[in-house]
DNA sequence: TGGGTGACTTGACAGTGTCAAGATTCAGTC
DNA sequence: GACTGAATCTTGACACTGTCAAGTCACCCA
């Protein structure tokens, strides 16, 4: 049962995954400004306002895109963790290397507004995410100082380390329009990781 | 002459900065989503066609009106450097300060995508901002070691600079999506400071 | 097997962006 | 002062959009 054909015509089958989806693939093509509800619809084989049941709204859908998006993320950081055998690194080098891969749907993760907290999945995907790179941290300090950090201290370092990553990210995706000659992420990132792990 | 009242029936007098004021205002009000070019016609007292005749389409309103934005930014940047007294961290607390006031307009300078290298309008606002932070480093490096820095070491300690400011912006803005309790800019970023200035 | 709910379809409405044709205003030249 | 051309609009039209309401079909459970 593809997308864009119905398992009947009042019954998709799985609807709210297949206008994810094609959301996904939207916004990766003409950026959030390109994806319309009733093309979504289109593209998953049904009628203009069937999203309505499922979604809400075209508000309700990005939000869900959004979390989709946090949960992808949270696949490429593994693997680079796992690439790089390195935590700390590899989370901050995922991170960068899942905007780089997908400008336009990073965009939309962080384009959305105040609705956006509604959504527990959302919260959850978000949470996730930044969760690899606390733990990250918080190992890296163990393995150098041979206890865990203060709780307070280890959410300063996270939002450091989370800053500077987030940004770089953006840096590369906006480089037209900022600077023609970034340099690589190790380059300007690594320097960041013993003041993370300096008291 | 206000923006809404027109000097003659078809000749506004100022129509591009009206239809700008317009669309700034609707950002901070409604979010990106919420601007629409007939709307800012309205607001100007001018037909649905007008603003065409000025930025060819709403894409190339949001472009300029980005631009503005950066340029705003700097303003804030410059009163911030002026207040601590002290460039490096005023630069970063400035950056941070126009995002939190401003978090629509933020969203969308950085929402803006390939088109926007087409506007040298952009490009030099954006440097600009940019720019300031650069000099704030190299001064402070000098400062510190008599000399200034190597160009290629410059762009990669302003790059992470601008990383960590940046992204510590949006974790501010977004602050009910990743975290109920976000740790001052201060607390956060003034390590970094010690970084950027190790050779 | 029937009923209730879920999952759609159809149709309508208001708003949008953009384009084309036309009207008005301004500025420069003779 | 009249004329001309360009700038700056207005009017109208079209296609697309989001959302809502009413109706239809499909599924599941007692």
């Amino acid at each position: 049962m593809s997308d864009s054909c119905p398992s009947s015509r009042y019954h998709h089958g799985d609807l709210p995954g297949a206008l994810r989806r094609a959301a996904w693939d939207m916004v990766g093509e003409a950026g959030v400004r390109g994806l319309s509800l009733r093309e979504c619809a289109r593209r998953a084989g049904v009628s203009h306002a069937a999203p309505a049941h499922h979604f809400g709204s075209l508000e309700g859908l990005l939000i869900e895109v959004a979390a989709d998006g946090y949960e992808r993320m949270a696949v490429i950081m593994d693997e680079e963790i796992e690439r790089a055998g390195d935590r700390l690194p590899g989370c901050g080098l995922g991170y960068i290397r899942f905007a780089t891969t997908h400008p336009q749907q990073f965009r939309l993760m962080l384009g959305t507004d105040r609705g956006a907290g509604e959504s527990p999945r959302l919260r959850e995907a978000a949470s996730a995410a930044l969760g690899r790179l606390r733990e990250a941290i918080r190992d890296a300090w163990i393995a150098r100082h041979g206890q865990s950090p203060d709780d307070v201290f280890l959410e300063e370092r996270t939002a450091l380390a989370w800053s500077a990553a987030h940004g770089y990210a953006l840096l590369s995706i906006d480089r037209q329009l900022l600077t023609t000659s970034l340099p690589s992420a190790w380059r300007v990132l690594s320097p960041l990781i013993e003041t993370l792990l300096r008291p």
